[in-house]
DNA sequence: GCAAGGTC
């Protein structure tokens, strides 16, 4: 009898696509007890090697199988006091809805010689995957553990990945453990006391808007308790501080000289090469001694090569922001986006920070399967004839994923309209990326008048390139510059001095959090847009519109409660020694570091844990102490 | 009633 072999993804969507095209389309399908989603797929196949020929369970759990929580008598708000959750003892269960996934998993373990783990191949799949494995074990404890290691679900990658399976890194799951953990007693530590704290300034103050509700709820109940995610306040943060430096800003007036002169019918505007100055007097004394000169003389004039670089390859930060940007859909509808055209098999996995192509990747051949396409196929064969170019590569590498790539072709009638346009911009930025950069022809004429030195730059596009099919990008040819010889002497058509002001930075937009939150380490890939929504949901920021149509901006503005909440913490902490900030980055970013710690093996999950808290704790105990500072935050932004 | 991370 053949050998029984189960295989476990981590979604209903994944368990389908690979049983699909392991058992090449024939299976039979088992619908199971007690959970309307997770089905089990049966089929045969042959894993090669020492498995041979085998009789193959496929089926799923819905990410997470477990959740930690404390202990009963910790459960109540009143039941401790808040400092003690960094000590409380907590516990794993099987989350109540995940029951029967779970039982399946042990029921069918019980028959199976292997379990070959199919969960995503990132931190988060390898800690799910730890959780599968103990469900399986705990149903036959001689089960033997392997894991296929995927990034995308088209056809051979699959069948590679089943043939050629690989270990459950334990040092990614556990540091996962550490991070759930931490984020629970630090998360509930924090919130307990805040809103504790706070309700009773709230009370005080029951004709405002802020009312208490359950968040999760989707209703239109508004929000709820003041909560110190270590996600979340960061995030606020970041909209916080952009805010009150617009807010402060005060506008300078300065002062320029302008330079213009016509020939060959064309005006030529040359720029001060001081830019400008905020001393009128001066700037005024300079513009008399160039008009007193009269001549200018022509300095330099330099004409090169000049070359705009195609993009870098696709990363979940970059499709976020890029995203955002041109297809006028927030980070969130987009992850939401890229993971379905994933599970479908259309696109590689979506959440990755890798943007270098692996050399082993036959990336001709996934550009080969472009050329069906009525708007880019025809680019795609022009690239295979001869223009192809090896992509750049960058400086992330996350180990795991190659960068945001096309697996295959599908045609525009199979996907609806957000789908399309994240389709669309995957394959055109994966075809840049395989392109050359564009090229064009710069002029730069330098001259001096007077004292002065003032310059002109003028740009000839020569070779489009990778912009025929990366319609994102924008670079066009300048009017041209009529012609100057260097050492020639003439008397410009105009000088004059111009007033401008500086402008205020503009609000926070969402492409911009998403590129601090990914420069500080807040959230993962797949979560950065969570957050956003999370502090929108809880009304510490609200979203304004600037402009309309085609320059519409959307800005994000922080309520009073969002100022006075950062403003609460930072005049907390001001007093600490280090200074470190519950609205700053820093804290996250080090736990971040710590975690890459365990994965590297250079430090367990207990010491992870035991030192993160320490640090949290003194933080606590600070912010219990001065709590009277953030309820007078509360007080000067909710009371008129 | 707490977190952040999976996914339906």
């Amino acid at each position: 009898m053949a050998r029984k072999i189960l295989c476990v993804a981590e979604k209903p969507a994944i368990a389908r696509a690979v049983a699909t095209h392991l058992s090449g389309g024939s299976f039979q399908t088992h619908a199971i007890r007690g959970n309307q989603y997770v089905k089990n797929y049966e089929f045969d196949f042959n894993f090669g090697g020492p498995w041979g020929d085998c009789s193959v369970t496929m089926t799923s759990v819905i990410g997470h199988l477990t959740g930690l929580d404390f202990e009963r008598q910790y459960k109540g708000w009143m039941s401790c006091p808040p400092g003690s959750l960094f000590e409380a003892p907590v516990q794993e269960s099987v989350d109540k809805d995940k029951l029967a996934i779970a039982e399946n998993i042990r029921n069918q373990a019980r028959y199976s010689k292997a379990l070959f783990i199919w969960t995503d191949c990132d931190r988060e799949g390898e800690h799910i995957g730890s959780e599968v494995r103990n469900q399986a074990k705990a149903g036959n404890a001689r089960i033997e553990v392997k894991r296929a290691k995927f990034s995308n679900t088209e056809r051979a990658h699959v069948l590679r990945a089943a043939r050629e399976p690989v270990e459950l890194d334990e040092f990614q799951a556990n540091a996962v453990a550490a991070r759930i953990e931490l984020d629970l007693r630090i998360g509930a530590a924090f919130t307990r006391l805040q809103t504790l704290q706070l309700q009773a300034v709230v009370a005080a103050l029951k004709e405002k808007v802020i009312s208490y509700g359950k968040y999760r709820s989707g209703s239109s109940k508004i929000m709820t308790h003041a909560s110190t995610g270590s996600c979340q306040f960061p995030t606020l943060g970041f909209v916080v501080d952009r805010y009150l430096r617009v807010k402060n800003f005060k506008p300078e007036t300065f002062w320029s000289i302008k330079v213009m002169h016509q020939r060959e019918r064309k005006k030529v505007n040359f720029l001060w090469k001081r830019v400008h100055l905020f001393d009128r007097a001066a700037v005024a004394m300079m513009l008399e001694r160039c008009l007193m000169a009269k001549q200018a003389k022509v300095t330099k004039v330099n004409s090169k090569p000049k070359s705009k670089w195609r993009p870098l390859p696709l990363t979940t930060v970059d499709l976020q922001m890029m995203g955002s940007r041109f297809l006028r859909m927030d980070s969130q509808t987009i992850m939401k986006v890229a993971e379905a055209l994933y599970t479908k098999g259309y696109i590689s996995y979506p959440r990755t920070e890798t943007d270098q192509f692996d050399k082993a990747i036959d990336l001709k051949k996934l550009v080969e399967k472009q050329y069906p396409d009525d708007s880019w196929g025809q680019y795609a064969r022009d690239l295979i004839d001869g223009k192809f170019r090896t992509p750049r590569s960058g400086r992330h590498n996350d180990k795991a994923h190659p960068p945001i790539h096309p697996v295959c072709w599908v045609s525009q009638n199979q996907l609806n309209v957000n789908e399309k346009k994240v389709y669309e911009f995957v394959v055109r930025r994966f075809l840049a990326c395989c392109s050359e950069d564009a090229k064009g022809q710069g002029t730069e004429i330098e001259i001096q008048y007077g004292e002065e030195f003032f310059h002109a730059n003028g740009l000839i596009v020569l070779e489009r390139n990778y912009l025929d099919v990366y319609v994102y990008d924008k670079w066009e040819s300048s009017q041209q510059l009529p012609n100057f010889e260097k050492g020639e002497v003439f008397e410009p058509t105009e000088a004059n001095i111009a007033e401008g002001k500086t402008t205020a930075p503009s609000f926070l937009t969402e492409p911009e959090l998403i590129g601090l939150m990914d420069a500080n380490g807040i959230g993962t890939d797949a979560t950065m847009a969570e957050h956003i929504a999370k502090i929108k949901e809880r009304e510490y920021v609200v979203v304004h519109q600037r402009g309309t149509g085609r320059t519409k901006v959307e800005e994000l503005i922080p309520t009073r409660l969002g100022t006075a909440l950062v403003e609460g913490y930072d005049n907390i902490v001001a007093g600490l020694s280090n200074s470190i900030s519950l609205s700053k980055p820093f804290l996250r970013k080090e736990m971040e570091l710590r975690m890459l710690e365990i994965c590297a093996g250079t430090k367990t999950r207990q010491e992870v844990v035991q030192q993160s808290l320490d640090m949290y704790r003194e933080v606590f105990i600070h912010t219990q102490r001065r709590i009277e500072m953030l309820k007078a935050a509360c007080r000067k932004y909710l009371v008129e």
